[in-house]
DNA sequence: CTGTTAGCGCTTTCAA
DNA sequence: TTGAAAGCGCTAACAG
């Protein structure tokens, strides 16, 4: 007979003793699967709401092997990119009764395999954006965090449903676009050098070069922040380059406001773009031109396979989203 | 003896078996409890290691009786502001080990009471932001939610630590600034009718009104996203107001958009503010003029008497945080 | 139909 | 210094 627990909350024995019993049947009761009489299952019911009875989630989830919960990690939570995945998986995988284990990864660059490990023992799978990892830290890690869906890392060799965005063709589409309105010298205010979707945007332009043959590319340090684009105002002006194109959206309006104090206009002296179109891009100024990625569609699309992954069913296809160029206020035609 | 477990991972017993140990032995040499031969422990690391062997977090968490995981809801986690403090707040939780379960409220408006208790079960306490839910509501339900901290709803009778803005204060900053600059005529474009911040917003103006005297306020459905202050831009035209106040700086956004596609001049015509300060506020155009809020503090802010409260430290009083006028290029004077 | 029993994997007294 | 055993709260075979 087991006496008062630990904590103050009720537990499944107390509610079974008082109305009369066993555990298995309040148990039973509880998730739907009782057959027996409905005066006892009835009974039951008021008994667990007289003492205000909840199972706990801990216990159940240890007996079922599963936790309910998945796991999401990002390299910056404060990126609105992210933000907006999470908000799309968080919401989907409520739908199906799960909640999601958020981890920014920047607080510990170092140790990302621990941290993620870590989490991902705490859940049931992990949804996983990590830039900056290797493709061989990947794999080496890949086994023990599965279930698993990648984010931006379509790595054949790991075995893992992938959604990515075609990063070297989006920015191949922006260079496009920045040639056909007679720019010829491009800054490039690159992202995080580790980050793999830095290398990717790289690839791309790389290509359109050789593609073109008449522009030059000036490739400028920066990261992955606003303040980083205001640091980079000063180099993308000494380039000489009539089009900058950044990293991504964040960098970009950085790059705006940079450009703004130091009497840069935008677009008539250099054209400026983004990468994501983050909400606010279509509200900066001028407005920005940029390359819009489908955040909520990342977010529901990994939802989507790892429940499949989960259950057993058939997973989509990795998904690669190819962005689509938004032509807005902070381009304009080279003079 | 215990045979092989149900999923694939190493248990403690595989461990103890394997170094000849008995499983407490392994606890208490992965836990650093261990006082006895440096070569048994020695023995236990390499096999644990082998084995690559980490403790069930579940499991463990059941024996302990914690999680070390806490929750975070908010009624929006699209919206910037939530995102910059469950960005602190993970930082900050992360920092003491503590993982953090996300959940929105929106999806499930009806039913908030339940999501929190559910998700407050599944972790060892819950920061809660919850401007929709009556102080009845909230009273009936903070003990089943304890620990437990409360931002933006500064209610002594809940009897929990809370992180507050000034609204009221706040709207009257803006309305005072507005008034100098000569303006008489205000809309306030209105949160949703449920939401307390807004009631707050509402005293604040009610205050300011019956101060000054001169002043006209017309109320205007809103909202509380980009959207609905697009949708709000007909009304504030016709209100005849020249200074237009939105509920929040997403609002206000949306606003600044609606009233430029009605031909509509800011802050010639009409000056708009927002509120929260979120990033971009500093990058619309015309910048937004609006009340800083500092989200980051209210985010380590509850960590910090979360912590307390789970250690059973003492607590620090709770905090009323009087928003900052940043005054920029969305409002003028009145012609 | 319902109860008994044996776990889920870990921690922790208690005893040796 | 170490191990045996009980227990955290719930679920699920297996009996009856």
């Amino acid at each position: 007979m087991t006496v008062s627990p630990r904590s103050g909350a009720t537990t499944i024995s107390q509610v079974a003793a008082r109305a009369g019993v066993s555990p298995a049947t309040v148990s039973r009761v509880m998730n739907g699967r009782f057959l027996g009489a409905a005066d006892v299952a009835d009974r039951v019911r008021a008994v667990a709401a007289e003492l205000s009875y909840a199972p706990n989630h801990l216990a159940r989830s240890l007996a079922l092997g599963q936790t309910s919960a998945i796991a999401f990690v990002v390299p910056d939570l404060a990126n609105p990119a992210f933000q907006a995945m999470l908000s799309s998986l968080s919401k989907a995988a409520a739908r199906d009764g799960y909640r999601v284990l958020v981890a920014d990864s920047a607080e510990s660059a170092s140790d990302e395999p621990l941290l993620v490990q870590e989490i991902r023992r705490r859940s049931d799978a992990l949804v996983l954006c990590a830039p900056r990892m290797t493709d061989a830290e990947l794999s080496g890690l890949a086994d023990s965090l599965r279930p698993l869906v990648l984010i931006n890392r379509a790595t054949p060799a790991v075995g893992a449903p992938s959604l990515s965005i075609d990063y070297a063709a989006g920015i191949g589409d922006l260079a496009r676009h920045l040639h056909d309105a007679g720019h010829r010298r491009f800054a490039y205010i690159a992202g995080p050098a580790s980050s793999s979707s830095n290398r990717h945007r790289l690839a791309g332009l790389d290509a359109f070069q050789r593609e073109v043959d008449d522009v030059r590319v000036e490739v400028i340090d920066g990261g992955a922040t606003s303040e980083d684009g205001v640091a980079a105002a000063g180099a993308v002006r000494g380039s000489g380059a009539t089009a900058a194109l950044a990293f991504n959206d964040l960098v970009a309006i950085g790059l705006l406001d940079g450009l703004a104090r130091l009497g840069v206009r935008v677009p008539d002296d250099v054209s400026v773009t983004g990468f994501d179109d983050i909400p606010f891009a279509r509200y900066t100024s001028p407005t920005l031109t940029t390359l819009s990625v489908p955040h909520d569609e990342l977010g529901t699309g990994a939802w989507d396979r790892l429940r499949a992954l989960v259950v057993g069913e058939e997973v989509a296809p990795d998904a690669v989203y190819r962005p689509r160029l938004e032509v807005r206020g902070s381009t304009s035609t080279s003079r």
